[in-house]
Order: C-alpha cells, then sequence, then structure tokens
DNA sequence: CCTGCTCTGTAACAAAAGTAACCGTACAAG
DNA sequence: CTTGTACGGTTACTTTTGTTACAGAGCAGG
C-alpha cells in the first residue's frame, strides 16, 4: 500500500485522498527508530504508508510489552483519541520495518471528521480491529503460558513477513513478551526439541504450520 | 444520574436527550443479570442510567477476569463497534448493582452520529477511557503480582461503592482477577496480617488508605 | 435443633516463571 | 589476527502461582 487511495473507505472519495496528502507531512524511518515516546505530547496523527511500526506498552521499571502492529495503510488510533482530548501518548511506537508515515495534524483529524463520513468510518474500522487486538493480548497473558505466547508471536510474526524465517534476538522476544531473556531461551530450546523451530544467531525458522 | 441531560456532552443538546429516550427501550436488572452475552448478537446498546454494570472477558474453559465497570452515564462502547460492523459480542456484561438501562437501537447510534455531534463527542470519550482502562489492566496482568492486583481491585470496589466495607466473596474476587479461589485467600490473609483490611464473612474491610 | 449449603482456612505439593551467574561462541571493527 | 561486544546456552535456585484435598465455621430452612 503505497498510495491512501487503496484503503476501503478512501475509494469513494477522492477528495479526501487528495486533502490527506494537502495537509500532511510525509517522512521516512529506518527500523529502530522511535516514532513516539510514552508521555510525549501529540500534535499529529501518523498514517502509515509503507513499511510496519509496533506500539509497545511500557512499565516504569523499563519493562515493555507488545500491544500490536501497524500495517501499511492504517494509524495509530491511540494518538488519535489522545490528541482529541489534548493528551500524551500512553504507548511508545517503534518502527519495525523501514516505514513511509504520513502525519496529520490532528486539528486536521477533527474537520475531517465533520466533513468527510468516510474518515469516521476509517477511524472506526481501526478502533474496532485495536480493540480486539487488546482483548486478544488480554486473554494472552491472563490465560495462556508464555511457552503458548511465544509461539503465537513467533506465528505472527512470521505471517507478517510472509516468511517463516524469522530475524530477531531472545532478548527482543522477551521484551515484546514481557517477560525475561532467559525463559524464552529456556522455551525456544523447547520447541526446538519438540520439532515446532529450528534455532540460529539472530534467526529462527519455523519448521510447522 | 437519573438523567442523560447531566451528561456533559448532552447538556448543549436537550433535542438529543429527547430523541435518545424517544428511541429507546428501558429495562430494569437485578443484580448478577446477564445482560450481554459473549457471541451474542447485538441489536442495540445499552447506555446505563442508574446502577453499575461490570465488563468481563471470559476465557473458553470458564475461566474469567474483569475488563472494567460501566458506571451510571455510560455505555458499552464495545457493543457499539460490534454493533456498527454487524458483529457478535466479545464480552459479557453483568449488572453489578441494582441497574436501569436503556436500550438504543444500533440504526439510531449511526443516525445520531450524523445528525448529534454532541453524540459522537460522547461515543469518543467513552472510547477514550476505555482505551486507557484496558491498557491498565494489560500493565497490571503483565507486571503487577497478584497480591497487589488483589489489593488494587479492593480499593476500587471501596471507591465504587463510597464505602470501605466489600461484600463479595474470595470466589467472586478470584474470578474478577483471573486467578483461583485459594490464591485470593492466601493473599486476603496476608493483606490480613500486614493490617490492610479485615476479613469476614462474605464481607472484607479496608482498614487503611 | 438439626441439616445442608456456601464460604473460608490451611496444608502439601506441583508447575511455571523469575533471577543471578557464568561461559562459550559468533561476529564486526580495528 | 585480535579484541570487544552482543548473543545464546546452561545451571542452580527462589519466588510466585496453580492444584488438590479436606476441615471447620457461619447461616438459612425445615
Amino acid at each position: 500500500m503505497e498510495n491512501l487511495g487503496q484503503i476501503t473507505e478512501f475509494k469513494s472519495s477522492p477528495e479526501l485522498v487528495e486533502k490527506l496528502y494537502q495537509y500532511s507531512i510525509q517522512k521516512n524511518y529506518e527500523p529502530g527508530s522511535i516514532i513516539l515516546n510514552e508521555n510525549a505530547n501529540i500534535h499529529s496523527i501518523p498514517i502509515v504508508t509503507k513499511g510496519m511500526i509496533k506500539v509497545i506498552r511500557t512499565e516504569e521499571d523499563g519493562r515493555e510489552i507488545l500491544l500490536y502492529y501497524i500495517k501499511s495503510g492504517e494509524s495509530c488510533i491511540m494518538s488519535f483519541l489522545g490528541g482529541l482530548h489534548n493528551e500524551t501518548s500512553k504507548v511508545k511506537a517503534e518502527v519495525e520495518e523501514e516505514a513511509e508515515i504520513l502525519f496529520l495534524p490532528v486539528d486536521k483529524v477533527s474537520l475531517f471528521i465533520k466533513e468527510y463520513p468516510q474518515w469516521l468510518d476509517y477511524i472506526f474500522r481501526l478502533y474496532h480491529k485495536r480493540f480486539e487486538e487488546l482483548l486478544d493480548i488480554i486473554n494472552a497473558i491472563a490465560f495462556k503460558k508464555v511457552d503458548e505466547r511465544l509461539l503465537n508471536l513467533l506465528h505472527k510474526k512470521s505471517a507478517l513477513t510472509q516468511s517463516n524465517i524469522i530475524q530477531t534476538t531472545h532478548e527482543q522476544l522477551a521484551n515484546e513478551l514481557g517477560t525475561a531473556r532467559v525463559v524464552v531461551s529456556r522455551l525456544l530450546k523447547q520447541l526446538e526439541e519438540n520439532g515446532n523451530v529450528q534455532l540460529g544467531r539472530n534467526k529462527i525458522i519455523i519448521t510447522e504450520g
């Protein structure tokens, strides 16, 4: 998705698409860049047009947990509400894959809601999606064991990158799951023994499913 | 709150309030009633005008976890989005305190969005609130130990009922925290020894804070 | 006053996850 | 080639939470 015109809700309104491009500022980011920091003020909302971003919740002591990914064509809906209410961000957003992002000033966000019903539909759809993802996360951390969550995460990453080779470190995975590196190493070893994965340096190969 | 006109967003539009009453069906419920079941179809969204409702996420095996409370004047925003997209509910809603609820058909929900900006403001505000509550829940179950979460829950209940005497059973608390009864009993005993609470049958008295 | 029910207290044990410490190995930079 | 650093493997141990099982306490209804 390199063109906002491809977004379902926007197909019926080229005018909206044009306005979006007109009022947004485009920026490019390398993997690892921080788009949005916890407690940062929000002046504009990001719409991802290329690449992928991950949204992370952090605890004061530095521990983190992955909430969800923002894929191309999607926006960070938390920024949206935060911006609307003039609040600071409750999450951190980090670039996972080289990304191109449009930043739309919050005043335009509100304006477009009044003028373009498609824009509101878009926002609602994303809201809905994020809500469900958060519910899934809650179920996972409340009821699932770490090994199952780990395997799920690997599958999700595999699906996102459309490859069964995952480039990451145990430390990374531990952060995203909100646990410690040793735990991940231990469980990965088990998964390898069970034939679920094959381990390498900075690399995990999924050998089933 | 017995009157929708008292809701911040609605003060500027008595017309909207009138319409809400006109198109809604009012029902009354006893504590323990289930307003909305997981996987139920959503034809109308509930607006609580009296009492309190709790929203619960359940796992297939019967385990549950409390998400948040819907207080008087608030609505179940999950139903809203679910209704909009013609989906089934992902959560269960149970009456905590004797409640009076207005049910507004989903088609009216969409209609009002177009006609009354206040209605949209209301929806956005609730969305925002729920989102933050979900984030808090995630932080709690990911990073906090059960004893801390238990104490938090007790304080929350105390604040909601404006009383430091909490009427509940250990079983109840365990369900809301997504853990087992023995665990809660054990931790409550510890809290009692630490002087945080005083225990009785069907009753917990908070003795500090 | 007895009976049956629900609620609570405890013990003993198992499983899962967290923590600390240490070592070897791959890899990049010099 | 050497050296420093990041990464992964492993051990030993603690803490936390889950599980099972059972006994006593309070309470309502007959």
